[in-house]
DNA sequence: GGCAAATATATTGTGCACAATCTATTTGCT
DNA sequence: AGCAAATAGATTGTGCACAATATATTTGCC
C-alpha cells in the first residue's frame, strides 16, 4: 500500500479524531447545562455580542442556515434565545439571548475551568494548547483561502 | 465576558472548525470516487488490512457499531465491501473488500497527491503538517486516557 | 414604477455521530 | 449440563453538517 494512504500519516484523520475526542470531553460538562456542543458555540458567540443575525452567527462558526435554523429553533424551544424578524428587512432574523440564555454564562464559566483541570492545568500544557490552537487557526484560514500558496 | 469563554481562545472550536474545513477540502476529491469521508476512512483501514471485524475497524477509527453498521451497509449496497458473519463466532461480522473496493485504491492514491499540491507541496509545509498531526495524535491520546496528568 | 438579480432564511434529503437499548451468541463458572 | 455475565453487532432516536433547492424580500437598474 502506498505510504501516503496510511491512516496514521493523515493530518485529516488526526483532526477528525481529535475533534471528536475533544467534543466527547465537553459533553459531560455541557449536559448538566442542557446544551449540545454546537448550541454552546452559539451561546459563546452571543455572550460576546448579543442580538446577531443568523448570518453573522454563521460567519463566526462557519455554519449555514441549513444547520443553524433548526438548531436555533431548538434553542428557542428551550427558551435560551428569541428569534425576531427585522422590521426594516423582513429577510433577516436577529437572535437575542433570553434571560435564561444570559444567565447560563455564569455556569458556563466552569466549563473551561474544569477542562483546564482535566488537561493538567500546568503552564507547559497551556502554552502547548495555545500553540496548537494557533496552528489550527492558521490551517483553517489556509484551507478556506483556496490554499494555493504555502502557509506561514 | 470572561476571557476563557472567548470563542477565539478555545482549542476545541479551533479543532472543530479546522476538522470541518479539512473535510470540505476532501469532499470534491472523494465525490468522483462516490465516497464520503468516513467511507474513505473505512477503505483506508481495509487497504492496510483486509477482512477486519466491525469491532476492529471501530477500534482504529474510534467509531461504534451505531455509526459503522449503517455505514458498512451502504458500502455493501455500493459493492465496495462484503459483510460475512463468522462461522465459529456468529456474533462477529467480518468486512471484506470487494474487487471494486480494492480497485478503488488506485484512484485514491491521487487524493493525498492532489491535497499536497493544494497545500503547497513545499518541504516546510510538509514538516509543519507532520508536526501538527503528531500534536493532534498526542492530544487525542491524552484526552482518551482520562487526561489526569499533563501531556508530554 | 417595474422587473431581474441579489440576499437571508427556510426546507428537504442524505449521511454521519453517538447515547441508549436490544438481540443473539458465546464464555466462564459451578 | 446449566446459567449468569460478557461480548458483538443491530436498532432506535436525536442532533448536527451540508448540498440543493425553495421562498420571501429587498436592491439596483432601466
Amino acid at each position: 500500500m502506498h505510504e501516503s494512504l496510511r491512516l496514521d500519516n493523515q493530518l485529516c484523520f488526526a483532526l477528525y479524531a481529535a475533534s471528536r475526542a475533544m467534543t466527547q470531553v465537553y459533553q459531560p460538562l455541557l449536559e448538566p447545562l442542557g446544551l449540545t456542543y454546537p448550541q454552546y458555540l452559539v451561546l459563546l458567540v452571543l455572550w460576546e455580542e448579543d442580538a446577531l443575525l443568523v448570518k453573522e452567527i454563521g460567519a463566526r462558526l462557519d455554519l449555514d442556515s441549513g444547520t443553524l435554523t433548526p438548531l436555533l429553533k431548538r434553542m428557542e424551544a428551550q427558551s435560551l434565545v428569541v428569534r425576531k424578524r427585522q422590521e426594516n428587512d423582513q429577510r433577516q432574523v436577529r437572535i437575542h439571548l433570553s434571560p435564561s440564555g444570559r444567565a447560563l454564562e455564569g455556569k458556563a464559566i466552569e466549563v473551561p475551568h474544569a477542562l483546564a483541570c482535566r488537561y493538567g492545568n500546568v503552564p507547559s500544557a497551556y502554552v502547548e494548547a495555545t500553540r496548537l490552537r494557533d496552528a489550527l487557526i492558521g490551517l483553517r484560514k489556509h484551507l478556506r483561502n483556496g490554499a494555493t500558496e504555502p502557509p506561514r
